[in-house]
DNA sequence: TCACTTCATATAGCGTTGCTATAGGTGCTA
DNA sequence: TAGCACCTATAGCAACGCTATATGAAGTGA
């Protein structure tokens, strides 16, 4: 039932608390669950770490500790921009396999007491993003690239967890990666320099085609027509 | 201390949660706060709304009506992607004049009970983009282009609202609007439906699509099917 | 007019929550 | 041995969301 009754108090109820935040799907973990699994009383709860919170932040710090390591792993690539990339699939990535944790870090978004956290992930990004800036590779400042990119990628993030597993569309984490990407870089190649120029157009007139179609019901074609032909405008569409 | 007493209880109960719900700094609301404040006692909440959750969710579909009907309120101006601007900056705009009543909306995100207050919200962006993807202003279909967005919209929200109030700056939701916007943009409408003659886009686009097709050699469809394809295309853009 | 149902509200209280006042035990230093 | 921190436990408070039960009001049919 109890922890390792090796450990100091203090040890075992942060593994506790880590413990039942991962497990519990989303609904709060009240402090009996937390000191009856780690084999203490309340008031030593209290003593050392003075608070729920504070012994949720805790934990989230030695779970910052595990983000920011996987954040740093990878060696540089010397691309920045591709290294930015994977911050923001790590970071998503972060955000989906440990979902509670997560939301103790970047949603439970309380005033005044906004968590060192989201600085700290935005410093890491605007790190990364100085290198990119020293290569001439973006054109805004570092520091609003960072807080915009982080910004898109807490936001894609939450949609992500909020969504039912079985839909989860991890497409909308990377076309919003690379529309903010994109957004930053320098690289003003807007299919008009690329050579699939003609290509792109048949995405373009597909959607546009696409979406009229919707919206103006035709009665061109008979509806198993229709449903085949937009089913293939999908694919077109969707292959670009 | 209790509210118009005239009022029927329900109404007293939704206008004294909203009510504290937008003065309480972030803090949770009780039951016990709001019955005390409408004048009515426990069980009445738990006979007209089943739940706190309950209470509070017809709370945000009231403010949900005041949401979609700021996001509807300027006309068309005939600029779709001039119309998502102004969306999204509404949708900044009350998230940060009704915190509270956003971070139930948007921010308390519990898993499987998501509220279709996002679908809503989805489809109210999506239904502009699919305007200016007739118009052939995106190249991204829409629905995708609206989570995109929308998620990059939330996570912007939720981030200003956490900022304390002073040094809370505007320019991140604009420039990540912008960034989002562009990317998804075609930016040269490059030939593709000009919404010139409204239902004659689908004309427009049609013949677009046909010869860009032709000219690309697209091998997303079979040489059949593209043969069957052309062929409506065909029918679809010589019927006026 | 009188039962009968139905809706709406109140009384009282259950179980759980985060947290604490108080006291006792332990080990270290003097 | 005495004193002093440090750490932990017993017990319990106030507040929480919620509900079993009862009471009143209003309408309905005989």
């Amino acid at each position: 039932m109890s922890f390792d009754d090796q450990l100091p108090p203090k040890t075992r109820l942060l593994r506790a608390a880590a413990e039942l935040l991962a497990n519990s799907d989303g609904s709060p973990v009240s402090t009996r669950q937390i000191t009856k699994l780690a084999g203490v009383t309340a008031p030593t709860l209290y003593h050392h770490f003075g608070d729920k919170e504070g012994l949720f932040d805790a934990v989230v710090s030695a779970g910052f500790e595990e983000y920011v390591a996987g954040e740093r792993d990878f060696a540089p690539s010397g691309e920045p921009l591709e290294d930015v990339r994977r911050m923001w699939d790590n970071h998503v990535k972060f955000g989906l396999t440990q979902p509670h944790l997560y939301l103790v870090m970047f949603g439970n978004i309380r005033p005044e007491s906004r968590p060192s956290i989201v600085a700290d992930a935005e410093a890491l990004l605007e790190e990364m993003l100085n290198k990119a800036a020293i290569a001439g590779q973006i054109n805004v400042p570092p520091r609003e690239a960072a807080r915009s990119i982080l910004a898109a990628n807490v936001g894609v993030t939450l949609m992500l967890i909020a969504e039912p597993l079985e839909d989860r569309n991890l497409e909308l984490s990377t076309m919003t990666r690379d529309s903010m990407i994109f957004a930053v870089s320098t690289e003003t190649a807007r299919g008009a320099a690329t050579d699939d120029s003609g290509k792109s157009s048949v995405v373009v007139a597909a959607i546009a085609l696409n979406a009229a179609l919707q919206a103006s019901h035709s009665d061109q074609l008979s509806s198993s027509e229709l449903k085949l032909f937009l089913e293939w405008l999908h694919r077109i569409s969707s292959s670009s």
